[in-house]
RNA sequence: GGGCCUCUAGCUCAAUUGGUAGAGCUGCGGACUUUUAAUCCGUAGGUUGCGGGUUCGAGCCCCGCGGGGCCUACCA
């Protein structure tokens, strides 16, 4: 015989624990392999939409859910059974229809948290509860641990930690995980309507590249060496527009060693594509057709509600502006990208913006931008064009010097995208990776090192193409209004 | 990286100046055939995050470590 009883155990668990055995004993099965149902919740509740207080309908049914409300009486009982989705239905067990012992039982073996299934003709209660009235119950699965108290909110650390209690105990956590695969399949749905093909690219990588950020390190041992966990798929959806996949997306997860906050995921989804013969402002257009979609898809309508309560509109065409225009227009003067370093210092200055004598100009340019224009913003807002010195891996802008086809999508405040005119000028794109290879050799750990292979594809012949990388986290945190960890089912804790 | 706050029963939280660790829900026993956080009677449940120190006495004060949160800095 098993030795289920625990010493050290808290009483309520070994309570269970005793309850379990009880159950096994009494000739039961407390973990059936299969359990006699014959419709879902769901099913119940679509069948019998409104049946009228005190009335039965004839109709017996075998139902099974998890045990989330419960009201014993002394020859009734009351049982809300609730299924993963969140729909529930009461189980009533009366003494007439079920019989003294197996009342008794569901009485002293039953808990708040237990799987069980009930067979019974569907009805209502007097209080027009649509029930299940049981001439017969058993268990699907008992619980060995109680649940926490339905009516006060779990503590943010428990909702992540134990993330499978937080789905069972709160609606708003049921329905993100939900959200997210809707979202996801909505963007997949929106790509490939439009010609693009999903591929998958390496997670390991035997060189870093495609963004600069710190790399996870970890050790192949058939071949002895270093891999990387990737920290962007970018420069493999290159290498499958040089051959010719050329509307190609990956929806990913990318890793990044760097710090992890509340906006911050040491592992994030990602979202990019690539489409040739496009420009930035193709992939602008696009990112805001995948957006509004999303929203369509996941929130039924284009003006979404937070769940703070605030309405955001991501209908329209969206503003567009262009970075350094905007910042002039705010500080009531003329910045250029020649503008000097001095003078850029100076405006900083004057609002207490905090500049570090290493930050090259364009740089100063972007803290005035974030400082007096982001602010302003009221909803979603492309802004394109950044300063040449802060994006040396991007494509000079067409006709304006000193600036890069680049932009930026803001949302709520935040980069939920951004997307470039790509750089596809092997002999260009040669001298500004050696530059980040130099970096690299000087410490540098987010500095990339020289990919050959990838110049080597680029050699053969890119199209002029668009790029966009959108994260999906973000992406769920526009469209509800939560962190970001709450928009991740189990994001990356600290061990206790 | 810096600063501030926090960790007490299964869950959510109290505990006055350093003086017997409590409540609600949950649990257990009992009553109740229409409950929805039922009601009533009775009752159990604690290594106060971990380790040291001060003190006659520490949940409370001091030091160290760990977990969590907020602000700030940094990074995308």
């Amino acid at each position: 015989m098993t030795d289920d009883a625990i010493s050290d155990l808290p009483e309520q668990m070994q309570i269970r624990r005793d309850k379990r055995r009880a159950v096994l004993e009494s000739g039961r099965d407390a973990y059936p392999v299969r359990v006699p149902v014959t419709h879902t919740i769901e099913q119940v509740r679509e069948q019998f939409p409104e049946v009228p207080a005190g009335e039965m309908t004839g109709v017996e049914v075998v139902v099974a859910g998890r045990v989330l409300f419960i009201r014993n009486t002394g020859k009734l009982c009351f049982a809300s059974l609730r299924s993963g989705a969140g729909t529930a239905v009461q189980a009533m067990l009366s003494l007439d229809r079920v019989g003294e012992d197996a009342l008794d039982e569901w009485k002293h073996l039953v808990d708040l948290g237990d799987h069980v299934w009930v067979r019974g003709e569907v009805g209502a209660s007097k209080r027009g509860e649509l029930s299940v009235f049981a001439t017969e119950w058993g268990f699907a699965a008992k619980s060995l641990r109680p649940l926490p108290v339905a009516h006060k909110p779990l503590s943010e650390e428990t909702r992540v930690r134990q993330r499978y209690v937080d789905l069972i105990m709160r609606d708003e956590a049921r329905t993100i995980a939900r959200q997210r695969i809707t979202a996801l399949a909505s963007l997949r749905t929106s790509l490939t309507d439009r010609g693009f093909l999903e591929v998958e690219t390496p997670i390991l990588q035997t060189l870093q590249g495609g963004a600069s950020a710190r790399p996870f390190v970890t050790h192949m041992n058939a071949y002895d060496i270093d891999l990387f966990l990737r920290i962007a798929p970018e420069l493999f959806l290159k290498r499958c527009v040089v051959g010719g996949i050329e509307k190609v997306f990956d929806i990913n997860r990318n890793f990044r060693n760097e710090g992890a906050d509340s906006t911050h995921s040491p592992e994030f989804g990602m979202l990019e594509f690539y489409e040739a013969y496009a420009d930035y402002d193709d992939g602008a257009r696009l990112t805001r057709e995948l957006v509004q979609e999303a929203a369509q898809a996941v929130c039924g309508g284009l003006v979404v509600t937070h769940v703070d309560g605030t309405v955001h509109d991501l209908s329209g065409p969206w503003t567009t502006i262009a970075l350094y225009p905007s910042v002039s227009a705010a500080v009531g003067r003329d910045i250029t990208p020649t503008t000097p370093l001095s003078e850029l210092v100076e405006l900083c200055v004057a609002v207490g913006i905090d500049v570090d004598p290493a930050w090259v100009p364009g740089r100063v340019v972007e803290e005035l931008f974030e400082h007096h224009v982001v602010p302003t913003f009221t909803g979603p807002t492309f802004v394109k064009d950044y300063p040449v010195d802060t994006s040396p891996l991007t494509r000079d802008h067409r006709t304006d010097a000193g600036v890069v086809e680049k932009w930026d999508l803001y949302v709520d405040g935040f980069e939920l995208a951004t997307g470039y005119s790509e750089l596809v000028d092997p002999v260009i794109q040669r001298e500004r990776l050696q530059a980040q290879a130099a970096l690299a050799a000087r410490g540098d750990a987010e500095a990339m090192p020289l990919d050959e292979d990838f110049l080597a594809a680029l050699e053969h012949g890119m199209p002029p193409s668009a790029g966009v990388g959108m994260g999906i986290d973000r992406l769920l945190m526009a469209l509800t209004g939560l962190g970001i960890r709450d928009t991740i089912l189990f994001p990356l804790v600290k061990p206790l």
